[in-house]
DNA sequence: AAACTCTGTGTAAGTGCTTACATTTCACAA
DNA sequence: TTGTGAAATGTAAGCACTTACACAGAGTTT
C-alpha cells in the first residue's frame, strides 16, 4: 500500500496525497477529508525511507550517552524520549562507553542516521572544559545538526549546553560541612570528567574561604562499584576524616557501608553528602543528604532550546543551573 | 557526496560503487581497493534513507519498554544496544507506560520505522498469560517482523519468549522463608502484571505445599515508591507478618523501612525477600535479599534466537531460566 | 467579453541507493 | 584466428516519496 495507491482509490494524483500526508493548505478541505478517509481505511502509512529522501530528515533524535544503565542518564533519556515523542520525534540510542575513540565512533554512526539533533548526555563528552582538541569530534557533529550537551560544556558553533553549577553547588555543601565544625573533607571521586574537575574546584574553594589549608591526602579516588569503594576507603581512609563528599551516590553509599564496618557513627563522627540524589540514596540508614543535580531540568532546558531553534529563534549556548542539596540523614544541618 | 560522485572521481559506475559499499564478490580487488580509497578521501557515507528504500530495511532494532529510567529496564536497554551495536544494527528506543493504548501505539509507531526486530521488554505487553486477545497488537507486530520478548510470555508465530522462571522462582524463595521458620508470610506488590501473579502463584503453592492456609490478609497491594510503600505498610500491615516476599527490590526496601519505623528486627524477627537484585539492594542495611531474574541471561537469550532467525534457522519460541535468590542481611538462612 | 487573479490539482523531475539484466573484457581452448 | 564461458562492469528500472512548475477553472475586474 502505498502513496499509489491511495491516489488512485482517492481519484486524486500522488501529490495531493502527499500534500495532504503533510497537511498542505494547499489542498482543499474537501479534498483532504476524502483522502485522509481513504488512508484511513487502508490504514495506509507513508514509507519513513522514502519520506526520508525526499525530505532529508525523518524526525529523529540521536541520543549518546556513557551508559543507560546508570540510573542518572536513564533518567535523562526517558525523559528526552518522552518529550521529543509529544512531538513526534523518535529516539536513537547510542552508548558510547567513556573511551574517546568510542564516543567519537557513537557520535560519528548516528550522524550517519540523518538525525535533527544530537543530544550528549554527560561531561564525558568535553574532555577538558570544552576548549581542547579532544571534544573537536563533538565540534565536528555540530556542524551537521545541532548539539544539545546534557551536564557537560562544550564551546563551539550550534552547541548548546545545560549543566549544573557543580563548581558553585558543591562549594555550598562543602561549606554546610564546614559550619557544621567539619575540618577533614575527603572529595571522595571516581571518573575524572569535566564534572569532577568542577566539583573539586568547588570543594578547595570552599575550603580556601574557611582558611583550611589543602591536604592532597583528602581528594581520594576510588573504584567505581560501592563494594570496591568500602574496600578502597578501608585501606587508605585517613584516619581524622570528619566529612565526605562524593561526587555520585554510589560511591557516598560505599562511605557509609565503610564507616559501618569500622564503627564510625554517622553523623554524629563524620558527615557524608552523595551526588546525584538517586534512589540509592533513600534506600540507605541513615539517608543519605545528596546534591539533586537537576537533571530533567537540564534535559527540559534542552529541549526548549532545541524547539526555539526549529522556530528558527536564537537559543543560549550555555545555561546553567544550581543544584540543590537534599538535608537527609547522614549530615547534622 | 553521493555515489555519483564517488563513481566519477573513481572512474567506475554507480552499480560497481554501490557494489563495494555492500562488500560484493562481483568487484575485482583491483577497482573495490582504488574505489574504498575514493570513498575515504572524500569519507563518503552512504545515505541510511536510500539505502533503506532499496533494501527496505536499515538494520535497526526497536525497543519498547514501559520506562527505561527504571533499572531493570535499563540494564536490559544498554545490553540490547551494547550487543546489538557489535553486529551493525542500530537501536531506535520507545517508552511505552503501561497503558494498554499507549503501548499499542508505541509498538504501531515503532513498526513504521521498518525495523528488523522488536524487542519487547516487561511483562506488561502480556496482559493475560498471553492468551487473550490483549496481546493482539504484539500478535500483529509479529506479522511484520520477529518480536522477542524478554521478561514476558506471549504465544504466536513469530514471537520469541525469553522469560525467568518466576512461579518456581519465588516458591523456592517462600520455600526457604518456611524453612526459617516464617508462617505469616507477606506478598508485596504492586502492579498486575503476568509476572506479577506468576510470583503470587509461586508464593501460593509454596505455601500451599507446607500445609499452611492461604490468608487474602497477606496479599498486600501498596504504592509504587518506596516512601509510599512505608506508608502503606505502616497503615495496614496486618501484626503477625513474620516474613516479606516482595515483588521488586522497591517494595522491598520500603518494608525494610517500615520494619525500622515501627522497631521490628530484621532479620530476627521478620525476614524480607525482594526481586532483581538491584543496586538498591546492597544499598540497604541490612543488606537485601533479593532474587536474581537473570535480565542479562534473557537478553542474550534474545538476542541468540534474533542471529539465529538470521541465519534462516529455527528459534525456540519460549525459553524459560530459573532465577537465583542472592542471599544477604534480611534473612536468616 | 476579454484579461487577470487566485485556488486547487496534476506532471514530472528530483532524492540516493540496489539489483536484474545487458554488455564488455579477457583468458584460454579449439 | 575465432569461439566460448566466466568474470567484471555498466545500464536502467525500480524503491516511495517531495515539490517546483505548469495548468485548468472559477471568480473578479475592466
Amino acid at each position: 500500500m502505498n502513496i499509489y495507491d491511495i491516489a488512485e482509490l482517492a481519484g486524486v494524483s500522488i501529490a495531493t496525497v502527499s500534500r495532504v500526508v503533510n497537511d498542505s493548505p494547499l489542498v482543499s478541505d474537501k479534498t483532504k477529508a476524502r483522502v485522509r478517509k481513504v488512508m484511513e481505511e487502508n490504514n495506509y502509512v507513508p514509507n519513513v525511507f522514502a519520506r526520508g529522501l525526499g525530505l532529508g530528515t525523518m524526525k529523529t533524535i540521536g541520543i549518546v550517552c556513557p551508559d543507560v544503565s546508570d540510573a542518572y542518564m536513564a533518567k535523562a533519556v526517558a525523559y528526552l524520549e518522552k518529550n521529543f515523542r509529544e512531538y513526534g520525534y523518535d529516539s536513537i540510542l547510542q552508548c558510547s562507553g567513556r573511551e574517546y575513540e568510542d564516543m567519537r565512533a557513537a557520535v560519528a554512526n548516528i550522524l550517519n542516521k540523518k538525525i535533527d539533533a544530537l543530544f550528549l548526555i554527560g561531561s564525558c563528552y568535553c574532555v577538558d572544559g570544552g576548549d581542547t582538541a579532544a571534544a573537536d569530534y563533538v565540534r565536528e557533529a555540530a556542524k551537521q545538526v545541532p548539539v544539545f550537551v546534557i551536564n557537560g560544556s562544550i564551546s563551539g558553533d550550534n552547541i548548546y549546553c545545560a549543566l549544573c553549577d557543580d563548581r558553585e553547588t558543591t562549594a555550598q555543601a562543602v561549606r554546610e560541612l564546614i559550619r557544621e565544625g567539619r575540618r577533614n573533607i575527603l572529595f571522595l571521586h571516581h571518573s575524572d570528567t569535566f564534572s569532577a574537575r568542577q566539583k573539586r574546584s568547588g570543594y578547595l574553594s570552599a575550603l580556601a574561604e574557611a582558611g583550611i589549608p589543602e591536604n592532597d591526602n583528602l581528594l581520594f579516588h576510588a573504584r567505581e562499584d560501592i563494594e570496591s569503594v568500602k574496600q578502597d576507603l578501608l585501606a587508605q581512609c585517613p584516619p581524622e576524616v570528619d566529612g565526605i563528599f562524593a561526587t555520585n551516590d554510589r560511591l557516598a553509599v560505599g562511605a557509609l557501608k565503610f564507616a559501618r564496618e569500622t564503627g564510625i557513627r554517622v553523623p554524629e563522627e563524620l558527615s557524608i553528602i552523595g551526588y546525584d540524589d538517586s534512589e540509592l540514596a533513600i534506600c540507605c540508614q541513615p539517608e543519605l543528604t545528596s546534591i539533586d543535580s537537576m537533571g530533567e531540568t537540564l534535559c527540559r532546558t534542552s529541549i526548549d532550546s532545541m524547539l526555539r531553534l526549529l522556530r528558527g529563534r536564537k537559543a543560549s549556548p550555555i545555561t546553567y543551573t544550581k543544584g540543590t542539596l537534599r538535608r537527609r540523614g547522614t549530615t547534622r544541618f
